[in-house]
RNA sequence: UCCUCGGUAGCUCAAUGGCAGAGCGGGCGGCUGUUAACCGCUAGGUUGUAAGUUCGAAUCUUACCCGAGGAGCCA
């Protein structure tokens, strides 16, 4: 009995005779000779056949195979510098095949490349290219990482509703759903509020699920809907949820290199620029990110340039003012103490200077900006209730959230990290639709 | 919602007022080391839609539809 290998195993099975289920990628004949590029789901292999090797009729099989065709292929490894593949380096010397299936001749996705309109119409199929297919790897491993520090380190997964009853943070528009005789129910945008909640019990939790935003938001940074971890913190302050944050993350990138390597070579993302990623991160106060992007400002020629990096003391900042901030850092960058008139009711004002607040933003570098954001939250119930009225929100649809105030109240803090904008960091990619499966966005839910 | 760019063969694109083309993919043939192989032959079109200008429109004008990038908002 041919042991059934996984390529990513190849190098384990060098010169022995092995069995791969998969599909036909591509393939090369060359008369007496046929080169077939095979995916089994965990890698890419070469496997050759050499007419002379072989009874006529399966080599007449091997020629008429199609791009896609599934297959069960045995034969023999061995090291080949020639041989492309993920991990490479190694082909498969064909003795026998199983044809299961010859695939249509007119599969729409070529090897060259597409128009992004093209390309997310056959997301179906364009999962199977080598570029989507290391990218989803490495967001598998991201997702795992993620799961792991936060079980190794104390915390207790709560998932939190989707199905909500209003908003969550007021402003950003909800998707809202007919609820029996309840009237409308909304898809969460956080599980903020809830995990606020659940601390009272466990101390340490997060949750972790997909998040819902209506937002008209037509740029490469945006999905309708994306998944969000969301750990929160008793007992803990700013300063402790940047430690935290800067824990965690170092994990993720720690794991996603090792774990995560050829799929990060086929992409040819420069991994220097991620083993730099380790503790401490740099922390900035916006009061000096905002020097900091007035003398960029100052610096640069380009009309267009300075007239998108305009800017004053209040705002929050934009794309182009994260990305010229963080190509100023080697590491992830910590900018905390926003103006409180830009961020939600729940952060904590800075003592004696309530016109900032214990907000925190973590800014991937080269370019990719915020992927976290996080804030201490405020525990203070004549504080909080101020602010619920400040922004003018309906008391009763927080009741519950006040009263957690009432009982054994305590600093905490916490933060949500979107997995997609990580994943887009981390693949150094352009476009955040390539790092889930069936992206949805504003004008797009096929497939 | 606003700004910019785009829509021509299955895909990626060329043709800037004068015969609608190439490469890839498909089909047929050739080749024992291909790397998005290569070579020869071949099929493949309501140029996003509608109207207009013109002897003549893929090309110019207007409206609409669709998409992309960006702004705002956010992870």
């Amino acid at each position: 009995m041919t042991n059934l290998i996984r390529i990513e195993n190849i190098s384990a099975h060098a010169d022995q005779e092995v069995k791969i289920r998969g599909w036909v990628y591509n393939r090369t004949r060359k008369g007496k000779l046929v080169f077939l590029l095979v995916r089994d789901g965990y890698g890419f292999v070469q496997c050759v056949a050499f007419k002379g090797d072989l009874p006529e009729e399966i080599f007449e099989e091997i020629v008429r195979l199609t791009q896609e065709s599934s297959v069960e292929i045995k034969g023999q490894v061995r090291a080949d510098d020639r041989a492309p593949g993920i991990p490479g380096g190694f082909e498969i010397g064909i003795t026998d095949i199983k044809v299961i299936q010859v695939a249509d001749d007119e599969y729409p996705m070529s090897l060259k490349e597409h128009g992004t309109d093209f390309a997310l119409e056959n997301r179906h199929l364009w999962l199977r290219m080598p570029s989507q297919w290391a990218i989803l790897r490495i967001r598998s491993t991201v997702v795992s990482a993620i799961r792991e520090w936060l079980d190794d380190n104390g915390y207790i997964n709560m998932d939190t509703p989707i199905l909500t009853p209003a908003a969550a943070e007021g402003t950003t528009t909800l998707f809202g759903t007919p609820y029996f005789d309840e009237g409308t129910a909304y898809l969460a945008q956080t599980g903020q509020l809830y995990n606020e909640a659940n601390i009272y019990a466990f101390q340490k939790v997060y949750c972790f699920g997909p998040t819902f935003r209506a937002e008209k938001s037509k740029t490469r940074r945006h999905l309708t809907e994306f998944w969000m971890v969301e750990p929160e913190v008793a007992f803990c302050d700013l300063d402790g949820i940047m430690e935290v944050e800067e824990q965690f993350v170092s994990h993720i990138v720690k794991r996603v290199l090792e774990d995560r390597a050829p799929e990060l070579a086929s992409l040819e993302r420069d991994t220097t620029a991620l083993e730099k990623v380790t503790p401490p991160f740099p922390r900035i106060s916006y009061d000096k990110a905002v020097e900091m992007i007035a003398e960029i400002r100052e610096q640069t020629d380009d009309p267009e340039e300075k007239a998108l990096l305009a800017f004053e003391w209040g705002e929050d900042f934009g794309a182009p003012h994260e990305t010229a901030l963080t190509k100023q850092f080697e590491k992830p960058v910590f900018v905390y103490g926003y103006p409180t008139q830009v961020k939600a009711f729940y952060m904590e004002p800075w003592p004696d200077r309530p016109e900032v607040c214990k907000s925190v933003d973590l800014l991937a570098p080269e370019g990719y900006g915020e992927i976290i954001g996080g804030s201490e939250r405020i525990s203070d119930p004549e504080m909080l209730l101020q602010r619920i009225r400040e922004h003018e929100l309906p008391e009763e649809a927080y009741k519950w959230y006040m009263e957690l105030r009432q009982f054994g109240s305590v600093p905490h803090s916490g933060f949500g990290l979107g997995v997609e904008r990580t994943v887009t960091w981390m693949c150094g990619i352009h476009h955040i639709r390539e790092t889930i499966p069936f992206p949805r966005t504003i004008n797009r839910v096929y497939p």
